[in-house]
RNA sequence: GGGAAGUUUCCAGAGCGGUCAAAUGGGGCAGACUGUAAAUCUGUUGUCUACGACUUCGGUGGUUCGAAUCCAUCACUUCCCA
């Protein structure tokens, strides 16, 4: 009875895709670790689709950082448009959360009103999930709160602040990484500020989604990356990379310039490292960012991956035969 | 030519007779992950037939029940005086 009743269903969606009458909206996302080609490969794939592309990088999405990030240059962004490229500001409050919520709206109101496909491109970890899969509700963040919070980790450690989280939740600090401070300070930070436990805002559930989401995951051996994101930190340094972390002195005690190229480029300036220390922290940072993000990636990926190099035209088959679904 | 110091596991660097497969840091590798995530945190790092065994601390030869640790010698490195 319930295959009977399966089947009819899955005729009727037949019948409604033959006929185009509903077509499942489709978003195609280009994920792997940093200079793994990303950006290339999406734009190729998005001029073949004629469609565009929705940047998931937490941190190209900064209009006050440009080189340190590696944000495509106007030649690429002239082929195809992109979206979330330099739309915020390091002086605004951003997250996952908030990231989820604004690419669902772009997508449903504009993009999916026009192209039936999109290809989205990035590789932060948490912002392609919260995407793909759906990030739970957290209430905006209360400064004084969070900082009163810190200042009490930096004066009496971490002890006292995982018993209150034990009092205020204990579900949630049966689950946490007692050693993560983080993690403690924000858990305790949404308690207080709500006065509900944090546990009670995380579901974990799978948010579904009104379309149809693909991954196309890039990397390569690991010691051709790294030789790829050593020229590119090169790179970055001729463009003048020192120049524009200079220019953002102001901002270099938020979050946002809590970043690779940035924080160690601050150092320099500090006078607390030479230069050339400096460049090549830079680049085992970026080394072990790429490997995190491969961790990341792989479990969603059955760690398998397409080379960008020398899979092109796998790639752009598998896109087409996607796209045909 | 004379004098001083040194050679330790991927690197730096402890160890100075047994509790040493060898502190600590770095790097590497592996992993966790619901929020400013390019963040934050954890594990591991001689070999193996792996609650045990085996081979390591420049080479060789000694002393000792026992050596990375003491002695001799060779090699190399650095520094100081010429």
């Amino acid at each position: 009875m319930l295959i009977f009743f399966n089947l009819r269903i899955r005729f009727f969606i037949d019948i409604f895709a033959q006929n185009k009458i509903f077509v499942m909206k489709k978003l195609l996302a280009v994920i792997g670790p940093t200079a793994s080609g990303k950006t290339d490969m999406a734009v190729k794939i998005a001029q073949m689709l004629d469609t565009e592309i929705i940047s998931a990088d937490s941190r190209q999405i900064f209009r006050e950082m440009t080189i340190g990030t590696a944000v495509p240059d106007s030649d690429t962004l002239n082929k195809v448009k992109h979206h979330f490229i330099q739309t915020h500001s390091v002086a605004d409050y951003y997250n996952a959360y908030k990231y989820e919520q604004e690419v669902l709206t772009l997508l449903e109101n504009d993009i999916f009103k026009r192209k039936d496909i999109a290809v989205m491109c990035g590789g932060s970890m948490l912002y392609v999930d919260a995407v793909l899969n759906g990030i739970d509700f957290a209430p905006d963040r209360d400064e004084n709160l969070r900082n009163e919070l810190w200042r009490r980790f930096e004066r009496e450690g971490l002890e006292p602040l995982k018993e209150d989280l034990k009092r205020l939740d204990p579900i949630y600090y049966s689950q946490c990484d007692l050693k993560n401070h983080t993690r403690i300070i924000k858990a305790l930070e949404v308690c207080i500020q709500t006065g509900k436990p944090y546990s009670s805002f995380r579901t974990g559930n799978v948010k579904k989604r009104g379309f149809e989401f693909f991954r196309i995951p890039l990397n390569m051996e690991r010691s051709f990356l790294h030789q790829r994101i050593n020229l590119r930190v090169d790179k970055m340094m001729e463009d003048g990379l020192l120049f524009e972390v200079k220019s953002l002195e102001k901002y270099k005690t938020l979050m946002p310039l809590n970043t690779v190229g940035y924080k160690e480029l601050f150092e320099y300036l500090d006078g607390k490292t030479d230069l050339e220390t400096a460049v090549e922290l830079i680049k085992r940072n970026t080394r072990r960012y790429a490997r995190k993000q491969i961790t990341w990636f792989s479990k969603e990926v059955n760690n398998t991956w397409f080379n960008p190099l020398t899979d092109e035209e796998k790639i752009l088959t598998e896109v087409e035969r996607i796209s045909k679904l």
